[in-house]
DNA sequence: CGCTAATTTGACCTTAGTCAAATTCTGTGG
DNA sequence: CCACAGAATTTGACTAAGGTCAAATTAGCG
């Protein structure tokens, strides 16, 4: 008896299914792994299936025109890729690298898109999850507007502090600036006022929270 | 014979859908008529159906901690709005004015969920749809915080062109400051150059383009 | 231990935000 | 149709946030 099934149930979307509604996917799933640096998938290629994230982190980002990547999202353990593509005959606009060495479970398009087809339960997942999303975009553009990068960089590392959980934020100072949408000196600047006002201890690229609440009143409401 | 069914038919994700397949939805579909400025739904209230707007425009936006609204996209004929959260017990995180006099078909919750169940295609095409915005989200966040003010604005004029077809732009300066995320005296004084470069008309609130190709090489590739 | 890449610091400067005042529009009532 | 009040728009002056460039320092790895 596999235990992928199992490994799915810890996925965002796959939660709440039995291992018997699961079971049948257990013979497509195919199991990879990435290099720390390795690509996911690549902004204007073609979708092949979905990907579900059992161990590391992914950064999910889109390159502006001059090249600049903006790092829209940072997947944990238990997110699943790419099923955001998946449903147009369009390519990625997005690209995905993996910031850690990871362990993914694949599942080809047509055994997923039958999933959703056959599944009421996983379609309404799927639909929730995305309307969540597209909730979550319209946070980050009006974030991105009206805070000043103070505000953002206490925003996004509380954020991050989520998916991190226990462990310390552990990014380089590059891909932190272009998650708040800023420039790396000043993102190190004001890391530093943070540092010195014992709201996050530093060492060296390991970041950890050591005054949330001051943290939120940073970021505003 | 109602023609709501055709009516239906001129709108975003029922497009590529029959007279029969719409029909059944006909005797629940509701016509509304909201003044300008009226409220077709407001953050923090629970969504009661689907908006298919045949007339007028709209605006939709978040307000940011300081009471600012960020416009998240303004939709014209031919948009299904409130779909993206009619999926959740959530309430609405968005809300959505008036610009215009609107003519609008209300599709109650049940019987749009109803219609997704049952229905393949318009599930696939609701789930290209969301997956679409999903993409344009991470275009409009790149942009936003790559891009000055000034190529953001190109940007912006260049999409509101589509949404206004043949005629004009017709918004406040403010709306138009918080759509493309700047305030208002600055977004005043770059509309000024633009007009200086005969890249634009302006006839008090309405913005006519000139000159697309040159808007475009302002607003970068 | 040394080399390369990443991080940090410093100096400078541009973009865009703020505040206040002036001007122009718009709709309403006479 | 005109006058007027209030709102929206525009202009000006100033300021500050944050970007850029170059140089110095440090960390990480073979």
């Amino acid at each position: 008896m596999s235990t992928t099934p199992t490994i799915l149930q810890d996925m965002g979307i796959f939660a709440n299914f039995s291992q018997e509604e699961l079971g049948e996917l257990s013979t497509h799933v195919q199991h990879m792994k990435f290099p720390k640096e390795g690509v996911v998938f690549e902004e204007h290629t073609y979708p092949k299936g979905v990907y579900c994230l059992a161990k590391g982190k992914v950064k999910i980002f889109k390159r502006g025109d001059s090249g600049k990547e903006q790092i829209i999202f940072i997947a944990g353990a238990g997110e699943v890729l790419g099923f955001r593509t998946v449903f147009s005959e369009e390519p990625y606009r997005l690209s995905a690298e993996a910031l850690d060495d990871l362990s993914i479970y694949f599942i080809g398009k047509e055994d997923f898109l039958n999933l959703i087809d056959e599944n009421k339960g996983m379609r309404n997942a799927v639909l929730r999850e995305l309307s969540r999303e597209l909730n979550d975009k319209a946070l980050f553009i009006t974030n991105l507007a009206q805070k000043s990068v103070r505000e953002r960089l206490a925003y996004s590392l509380l954020s991050l502090a989520d998916v991190y959980g226990k462990e310390p934020i552990n990014l380089s100072r590059e891909d932190l600036a272009n998650y708040v949408g800023t420039a790396t000196e000043t993102l190190i600047r004001l890391l530093k006022e943070l540092k010195e006002g014992g709201f996050i201890g530093i060492q060296t690229r390991k970041l950890t929270l050591l005054n949330r609440k001051g943290l939120e009143m940073i970021a505003g409401k």
